[in-house]
DNA sequence: GAGCACTGC
């Protein structure tokens, strides 16, 4: 048995299996008993006490540790068992990533000796594993961000933690604002609150004589408490979150961390990859995903190749490209620290030592590199109106919230004085989708396609639907064709969606486990990727239950598809493009030049105008799913940009 | 004639 070492990993090493009841109990036991052990000897175990105190001294508190102090999974416990969610109150964790929402709730379900869903559950989008007997509530902070526009005061809370904070996500640095707004508006109604009873009190008699009306006046008092904020990083640096937060409180929490070991190349690496490669012989490789809490175990090794792949994007162009570029110093120490995790480590960066001294301290926040459309509707629907006057950790430039609003506005999302339009901006904001897809949606119920315009932002929503293996291009290529349609990538997107469903359906006498099987196998054979393709069904069902709650007619143009192009037309106008001469194209919107994405049904067979939906740049500037269209549709059906500029 | 899933509602 592995009792008593404290090791997260080791638990019981008892064979699974034909185990009699008692020795099953048994099993259960020492689970129980090794589960306790291994919480005690976290390093957060010895200041439990303390930073209950600090939580209930401080509205708000930063605390900064490593992965491995424990903080995610026994900060919440701490708080619980302290009382904090007296009154049916909630502590709520939120996550960057759905995968540690689930583990971590799992883990501490299990610490708890609860089942999953019961006092301790989590929420990520597809999957609600809560119900009214939760208490310690995880969840990905998109989530929280979607709730608030449900409640914006987030009543239901005692506590938000916010972890993660460092990584600095976009959905992150929103929350943040949005949070430290209702933690004042909280403190506000309470005080108001106060001052009414204090003047209540007063008139004591008048309140004894009205009793009906000073219990009431007691259930709202209650129902308001003000809302404590934890953000948790693991950055060594709290100053950037305790000056936005004025000034707030933050403590240090020990990591378990043991020595690595850095070595520098001597010289120049050109080639990263072999670079890589030949270290690795000599015996993990340092990507994103090293950077995240999650913990695998068994990692001695990192290689550091000092790269990353990120997403930028040109607001003035509406450009996105994907790029490689030199990591900061803090995205070094993250994935050197995760070799020393379990034990003393080594870590082999792939570039001189020199050369780190050059790199950014830390990464730029992701809201200074994205298209801000969708949080700007998300904050206009919170009721934040002036949003260059919000109160962002970080304010992102301004010319990309202009190049949004302008966006939006074209849409018809906001009104002449920039307030969300009724009902198209409100409708917008209630979809989880870019804010051009919710707008399609729309549309596609007047123009009697929504059928066919859900499964096709759905298709569009996520990473590509085929794929072609090296060994298997002629054949994945043949296969592809079977799907296409002569409008264009977006029927074409339709017809495989249809085709899986016509699989499915025939098959729905079988058991669940079945028909996935069944479906993957589908899949592979017509050179499909499953899980992008099971992603955007649920996606699918998602948005029909949206579009259907909000009382868009669901009809299908059937073989009317022109009907469904000429809804492309007006949905993506902002995304025109004009063939050149030289068989390129240009972007009516912003003068680029461009070229067809080699997977596009259009690569050999270009049409005179189409629409797309995505600009890349990569080595060179690729328009992704594209529809033929007729020119002249353009001023017909978008002339707030087509007739002006012409 | 392109790359590969870093993430989220």
């Amino acid at each position: 048995m592995a009792q008593g070492q404290g090791r997260l990993n080791s638990s019981t090493k008892s064979p699974k299996g034909n185990l009699s009841d008692g020795n099953r109990k048994l099993d259960a036991f020492s689970k129980r008993q090794t589960l306790a052990q291994h919480r005690k000897s976290l390093p957060i175990a010895s200041v439990d006490k303390r930073l209950v105190e600090e939580v209930q001294k401080h509205d708000t508190l930063i605390i900064v540790g490593e992965t491995g102090s424990g903080k995610t999974t026994q900060l919440p416990q701490f708080l619980y068992n302290a009382g904090f969610c007296g009154d049916g109150k909630l502590i709520g964790i939120t996550q960057p990533r759905r995968v540690a929402a689930v583990t971590v709730a799992k883990r501490v379900a299990e610490e708890c000796g609860v089942n999953l869903g019961e006092k301790v559950g989590y929420s990520i989008r597809f999957e609600d594993m809560t119900s009214s007997s939760t208490r310690i509530k995880y969840m990905t902070d998109g989530l929280l961000l979607r709730e608030a526009l449900l409640d914006p005061h987030l009543s239901r809370y005692s506590v938000i933690i916010v972890d993660e904070a460092h990584e600095r996500t976009v959905h992150t640095d929103v929350l943040l604002g949005l949070l430290k707004s209702v933690q004042d508006a909280r403190s506000k109604s309470l005080n108001n609150l106060q001052n009414t009873k204090n003047k209540k009190t007063n008139n004591d008699i008048q309140l004894k004589e009205n009793g009906a009306q000073g219990l009431n006046f007691l259930k709202q008092y209650q129902g308001r408490t003000p809302l404590k904020l934890i953000i948790m990083s693991a950055s060594l640096d709290a100053r950037i979150f305790s000056e936005y937060f004025s000034g707030a409180r933050a403590v240090h929490i020990q990591g378990r961390q043991f020595p690595v070991d850095i070595f520098y190349t001597l010289h120049v690496e050109n080639d990263y990859l072999d670079a890589s490669l030949a270290t690795i012989f000599q015996v993990i490789l340092a990507t994103n995903i090293a950077e995240t809490s999650v913990t695998i175990s068994g990692i001695k090794y990192v290689i550091d190749p000092g790269l990353v792949k990120a997403r930028y994007y040109d607001p003035n162009k509406g450009l996105e490209s994907l790029v490689v570029v030199p990591i900061s110093k803090a995205q070094a120490l993250q994935r050197s620290g995760r070799a020393g995790r379990e034990g003393p480590g080594k870590c082999f960066r792939l570039y001189q030592e020199d050369q780190f001294g050059k790199f950014e301290d830390s990464t730029k926040p992701e809201i200074k590199r994205c298209n801000l459309s969708n949080i700007i509707l998300q904050l206009k629907a919170l009721g934040v109106d002036d949003i260059s006057g919000f109160d962002f950790i970080e304010k992102p430039t301004r010319s990309a919230i202009v190049k949004s609003l302008e966006q939006l506005f074209l849409l018809g999302a906001l009104t002449d004085d920039c307030k969300l339009s009724n009902p198209v901006g409100r409708q917008m904001a209630c979809l989880p989708l870019d804010p051009i897809y919710s707008k399609a949606l729309i549309l596609a119920s007047e123009f009697n396609c929504l059928e066919e315009m859900l499964i096709t932002v759905a298709m569009l929503s996520v990473e590509s639907i085929f794929y072609s293996p090296r060994d298997k291009k002629e054949e994945s290529r043949t296969t592809k064709k079977s799907f296409a349609s002569p409008e264009g990538d977006h029927l074409t997107l339709v017809n495989v969606y249809r085709a899986s469903n016509e699989f499915l359906e025939k098959r729905s006498g079988l058991s669940k486990e079945k028909r996935e099987k069944a479906f993957r196998k589908w899949c592979k054979e017509n050179f499909i990727d499953s899980r992008s393709l099971r992603h955007a069904r649920d996606i699918h069902s998602q948005i029909r239950r949206n579009v259907e709650q909000m009382g868009l007619r669901v009809a299908s143009c059937g073989d009317d598809v022109l009907q469904f192009c000429r809804c492309l037309a007006a949905s993506f106008f902002l995304n025109a493009a004009l063939k050149q001469p030289e068989g390129s194209y240009r972007a009516l919107a912003n003068g680029e030049i461009v070229s067809i994405h080699p997977s596009s049904v259009f690569f050999k067979n270009k049409p005179e105008c189409l629409i797309f939906n995505e600009l890349v740049e990569t080595n060179r500037k690729y328009i992704r799913n594209t529809t033929k269209i007729d020119y002249l549709w353009l001023t017909e059906l978008a002339p707030q940009f087509y007739a002006v500029q012409n």
